[in-house]
DNA sequence: GGCTACCGGTTGACGTGTCAATAATGCTAA
DNA sequence: TTAGCATTATTGACACGTCAACCGGTAGCC
């Protein structure tokens, strides 16, 4: 399992003065891109992340529809977020919300025309905005290394909570 | 390819396969990361990661107390939210707003003992939560390539923004 | 049958963030 | 002098996220 082993590096129990400005840097400046592209795709498209997380799930489904649950899973969301975004992402018609036949208590959503035709407007201006902001932004070697450094971080992630 | 616009790295418009999914994994574990650290600071000590910017810049100022909107620049924060965060602070007690003597319109904030001894409690299970969350999951070479990383996109944002 | 336990989904309360509008005050130029 | 005008801070409306409570239904189990 886990190794109980105490020990680490150099026996330190605080990160070092250079260790914290990497981490004030390195938290700051990706929420700052996170915030960014945000609202590139709000003025671009009038879509949220949330919004096109949604959309994208529901295009690529059988019959550009998906259970709640699945839906939430499949985007990792908690079952309650989804539902309060999808709450107002029917009231602005881009997704219906219909009982489900064959699950009881189960809810299927639907992408509606305006939601589809929503999401096709968004995709090229937001691919285009990810190569702006972040591609444009690293060289080749970067890039690589920003892939492990996620993995990396993921995994660390999933091990502790795992504890 | 035609190339009707500036030239890009092999004229490609959008992103490949491998970035996107490279950005995918780097924006959402990143985002996790972030909220881990919320979720971590805020169990630990009732305080969200705004709080602890606000009460660590103020611990840090003289007397510590500052100019509101001194301390939103410091924090990188716009003044409205700066306000809209000091006031929630201020109904828990963290801190003071009182009238700025030497400037007009002006607001002073002040640290308050409660919020002083907050501050104090939460200091070392915070960086404590930074060494364990993102220290210990990388290598050396990582956390450097990390810290470029976040140089090479600030400074990319930076560009885009004068633009 | 009735009790309980879980499962899928919704709701409400609340903290947080952005945007646009609104004071309040000093500076400047007609 | 006064009519703008910028600066400083606050406010209101709204989107978003989390947490805990709730609700309706199915499934075991006695």
């Amino acid at each position: 399992m886990t190794e109980a082993t105490p020990v680490r590096r150099g026996g330190r129990q605080l990160p070092t003065a250079d260790e914290l400005r990497i981490w004030r840097d390195f938290i700051e400046t990706t929420s700052a891109l996170g915030s960014r592209l945000e609202s590139r795709l709000q003025t671009d498209s009038s879509l949220s992340t949330g919004d096109y997380a949604v959309l994208l799930a529901l295009s690529e489904a059988q019959g550009q529809a998906m259970r709640s649950s699945e839906l939430a899973s499949h985007i990792g969301w908690e079952r309650s977020r989804l539902s309060h975004h999808l709450g107002r992402m029917e009231r602005r018609g881009l997704i219906r919300r219909q009982e489900c036949a064959t699950v009881p208590r189960g809810a299927e959503v639907l992408l509606t025309t305006a939601g589809a035709e929503a999401f096709g407007r968004a995709t090229f201006p937001h691919l285009r905005a990810i190569r702006e902001l972040f591609v444009d932004a690293l060289t080749p070697d970067q890039i690589v290394a920003a892939g492990e450094i996620a993995t990396a971080l993921r995994a660390h992630l999933d091990v502790l909570r795992a504890e």
